[in-house]
DNA sequence: GCGCTGACAGATTTCAATATCTGTCAGACA
DNA sequence: TGTCTGACAGATATTGAAATCTGTCAGCGC
């Protein structure tokens, strides 16, 4: 019965989460996450340095939970075109959804995403990672033709900024936007393809 | 010598780009432009219905200024690709000139794409029938291959968003980011090309 | 001893009073 | 007659005092 009351990290990050889903990044304090658990503040910096430090953490592990759709989808196997496609597909989504169901967690995101935080570095990192599997699937497979897997990777994920990063999140709704993302995957699909004679 | 005193929308427009120059977006007045034309500033809203009109004119200038050596290398001859690849290499150099040299101006600019105004709207309507342009050029130059023209040149001003846009304008200082415009470009270079047999 | 509390200093945010600005318009002036 | 002024109402921004927050730490209680 004791392990309930016991104040872990993980316990902080639940918190932390409810917190800022509640009152907005703007407004939740060190103090209200404290207040949630029934503890005092300085209780919190026991388990985290500062303030910012907690934010990121609870950053990471909805970046992390998000990603997982995309982890599977990189690890599979099947043609890397079509896995190139579905991959960027699920990611567009997943934003989307996100934007929508979860707004004050986006808006943390992204004001770390504005601030450049390391967290959200070392996140996009692991996605041009999983770019970067699939276009070395699809070089294995004769069907891609890549002379720099890790550099073409980056540039598919910088190619594609518009519809995963949030600073560009209003222009997702818009009714044009699917069009616009066909024309644009076709494109980079045609650039990664082999040209067979 | 009366034409110099005459009040114009042009005189106010010069007054009002120094005056956001000198102060900012966030600080100028339509007093401050008043002043700096010795004039009562109810005479500026004779011309300008609006300080937010005032605002998108001064920027339409800005726009289209910034915009002009665009226009001459999309009008000019020569292999597509190669202009494709110069048009834009120079769009990033005059975005980052500006970002640089005129920062208060660029600040306009960005608050401006950010309310993603009707102004930024057009402007970027016109930048993309520029690269239509030169796609359409390729296409008849046998050298390119695309189904439809327009989407292809949304897609490329959409796949190069993080080199134009001013959200990323933080971004362009990076040392490594030369070689990630350089795998960008050539991807696309590569997807907009015929296969030759 | 170990984990937690609560008081504290300095930094940051809030809030309400005050000042400034936007946009209008009746009337001065040429 | 047509252009410009300056006073005005309502909206917005600034300011500084008070409240709250962040991060630290000596000490309490288990």
């Amino acid at each position: 019965m004791n392990e309930a009351v016991v104040l872990t990290p993980e316990r902080i990050l639940e918190a932390t989460e409810d917190v800022l889903r509640r009152f907005g990044l703007a407004k939740a304090t060190v103090v209200d996450v404290a207040r949630a658990l029934d503890v005092s503040h300085g209780s919190v910096y026991r388990h985290f340095p500062s303030k910012a430090s907690l934010r990121d953490a609870v950053a990471k592990r909805w970046l992390d939970r998000a990603n997982e759709p995309l982890c599977k989808l990189a690890a599979s196997d099947g043609p890397a075109p079509e896995r190139l496609e579905k991959w960027l597909r699920t990611m567009f989504a997943i934003k989307q959804k996100k934007v929508c169901d979860d707004p004050e967690m986006f808006a943390t995101y992204l004001a770390l995403a504005q601030e450049a935080r390391e967290v959200v570095e070392a996140y996009k990192d692991k996605q041009v990672d999983l770019v970067a599997k699939i276009l070395s699937d699809g070089v294995a497979q004769g069907v891609f033709e890549i002379e720099n897997v890790k550099a073409t990777a980056r540039a598919v994920f910088d190619a594609t900024v518009r519809y995963h990063h949030p600073a560009h999140a209003e222009e997702w709704a818009k009714p044009e936007c699917p069009s616009r993302i066909d024309a644009l995957i076709s494109l980079l699909l045609k650039g990664l393809r082999a040209c067979k004679q």
